[in-house]
DNA sequence: TAGTCGGTAA
DNA sequence: ATACCTACCGACTA
């Protein structure tokens, strides 16, 4: 196309006019396989990955494809190198391939023997290898099935695993059947889970991903565990699968540290895993305790680095792995594609927008000027506590209330991540606010007014990252933001996503202090969703305050 | 045996 | 680079 929406550059970075009229097909198109890096105004910065391009061959794509999008919307000709880079990258995946041989003994295979001599040679896959019966094949140690995986994927080699699973010890789940149905969407991730074996599902919050593991356990039928972050979320998978599966409360079964039983479905927390005992892990037998033909992994982007490992050597089990995103902060994604397993499906959050399944959000960056003598406290500060004093600055407490009165008769969330100046709002909006010292049994009554509507003002700290569902908050004001979390951001917006009644679009401020290092911070955290198609309005504080 | 509290890890 | 929240465990009380 001549005048097409990307500029596609020889060192592997795509950039998007985001103003173009195809800008959100190609898009679209592009976020299959790239990865986007700097999302400012005008131009996006995507940029092609070799685990990009991986997950994306692993969920059925090919490299013509993927071509044929970068030919389609560029507006120069495609680098020659980066064809071919692409098409290299591309064809190294399923180049290897592990296997059961007719023994059943767990063997590395490749029909191009140059690279199989290439990585047996490397001398961290060589002690895994313990055998080599015929040219294209070696012997792979039984335990090493994880390990291998991993390995290969970092000299660049990624195996495919057709080595198969154990199938468990049978038990019957079906979804109930009562009039309801898995979404298109959910019903499709479900489905080629299931042809994969094991792997990872993208869907925004929201979506229903709990659904997606009842599908997946309704179609493998098996004794099932389920990790999840924290125990709220456990109680709320139970919640969940009782309405919705065939499953009932005896069958079901919480392990963690309140409670410790053992069920044909166990849903267990990632921490009772990781808790040691005299330097031992003190709760590995959970993984030993049923023959579990599936186990599911809810957030996978938060899965505890011990748990990658203990993982390696669980890769005779089926494994779903659910998320809002695989952006991990500390760059583990390898290690998701090789031991939880590549991305089998993903649905961008505008498409499932579309088809109401979630709500519509605006997103909006509100800039606030810092008064002169904050300026001056700024500008003298040491670096450590500069990021403390743009995020507080107050400033943005005026305009929280201005952005507040935009909104009569909304549900409103006002997000911040330090306690002082929670409280300051606290006081100066007049509503009630929670953080982490505030009582189980005030939250729960908080929570409920707040779904009642009795208040429709709540300041909240990070309790309400986690555990928390207000599916009532159609607004949220983020005065003060982690340093540049990704998820945090996805996760806030998140909150606002769950279809409303009223259908009305959902509105998500972010304060900045301007020309501080609460913008750059702001910039990384937006990332994610810019990815996903939504765009920030930049709006002055002075507009607001005029409007 | 259940409930609470403080320390620790991540 | 932070500050904050959560989960787990062991000790203590009754």
């Amino acid at each position: 196309m001549a005048d097409g929406p990307l500029i596609v550059q020889s060192d592997r970075t795509v950039l998007l006019e985001v103003a173009h009229p195809e800008a959100e097909s190609a898009r679209h198109e592009l976020a299959i396989f790239a990865e986007l890096e700097r999302a400012p105004e005008h131009i996006h910065t995507y940029r092609i990955t070799r685990l990009g391009l991986w997950n994306a061959r692993a969920a059925g794509h090919g490299a013509d494809d993927m071509l044929g999008t970068l030919d389609r919307w560029s507006r120069f000709p495609v680098p020659p190198s980066v064809s071919l880079d692409i098409r290299e990258t591309v064809g190294r995946y399923g180049r290897l391939v592990i296997e059961r041989d007719d023994e059943g003994t767990l063997v590395l295979r490749s029909s191009d023997s140059a690279v199989l001599t290439e990585v047996s040679r490397n001398k961290r896959i060589q002690p895994l290898l313990i055998g080599h019966p015929a040219p294209d094949t070696y012997v792979v140690d039984a335990w090493a099935r994880g390990q291998i995986k991993q390995e290969l994927l970092k000299i660049g080699w990624p195996a495919e695993d057709h080595a198969g699973y154990t199938p468990g010890t049978p038990h019957p789940i079906d979804l109930a059947e009562n009039g309801w149905h898995l979404r298109p969407y959910q019903q499709q991730a479900v489905e080629t889970f299931a042809d994969g074996g094991s792997g990872v599902v993208v869907l925004p919050c929201g979506a229903g991903k709990t659904l997606v593991g009842a599908g997946a356990m309704a179609e493998t039928k098996t004794t099932t565990l389920i990790l999840v972050t924290n125990t709220v979320s456990a109680r709320q998978w139970r919640d969940e699968l009782l309405r919705r599966t065939s499953l009932t409360p005896e069958e079901i079964g919480e392990y963690s540290g309140q409670a410790k039983e053992v069920k044909p479905v166990t849903i267990a927390t990632y921490q009772i895993l990781t808790a040691k005992r005299k330097g031992q892990y003190a709760h590995l037998a959970l993984l030993d305790a049923l023959d579990w033909g599936l186990i599911v992994y809810d957030e996978v982007h938060l899965l505890p680095a011990p748990v990658f490992k203990l993982t390696a050597d669980l890769q005779a089990r089926r494994r779903l792995g659910l998320t809002a995103t695989l952006v991990r902060e500390d760059g583990r994604e390898g290690d998701v594609f090789s031991l939880i397993g590549p991305k089998r499906f993903d649905a961008p959050w505008k498409e499932i927008e579309a088809q109401g399944f979630i709500s519509p959000a605006a997103c909006y960056e509100v800039r606030v000027d810092l008064p002169a003598d904050e300026r001056l406290e700024y500008a003298a500060a040491a670096d450590e506590e500069r990021y403390r004093l743009a995020a507080t600055a107050p400033a943005k407490i005026d305009v929280v209330r201005q952005l507040v009165s935009r909104h009569p008769g909304e549900r409103i969330l006002v997000i911040g991540q330090y306690l002082d100046q929670i409280d300051e709002l606290a006081d100066a909006l007049g509503a009630p606010k929670i953080t982490g010292a505030t009582p189980v049994d005030e939250r729960e009554e908080l929570y409920g007014a707040f779904r009642e509507g009795e208040i429709s003002l709540l300041v909240v700290s990070k309790v309400a990252n986690f555990s928390v569902d207000l599916p009532e908050a159609s607004v949220a004001i983020q005065v003060s933001g982690s340093f540049g979390s990704r998820q945090e951001e996805a996760q806030r917006l998140g909150r606002l996503l769950r279809p409303k009644e009223s259908g009305r679009t959902a509105s998500f401020y972010t304060l900045i202090a301007r020309d501080t290092v609460d913008q750059d911070f702001a910039q990384n955290r937006q990332r994610f969703l810019a990815e996903q198609g939504y765009s920030y309005t930049i709006l002055d504080a002075e507009e607001v305050a005029a409007a």
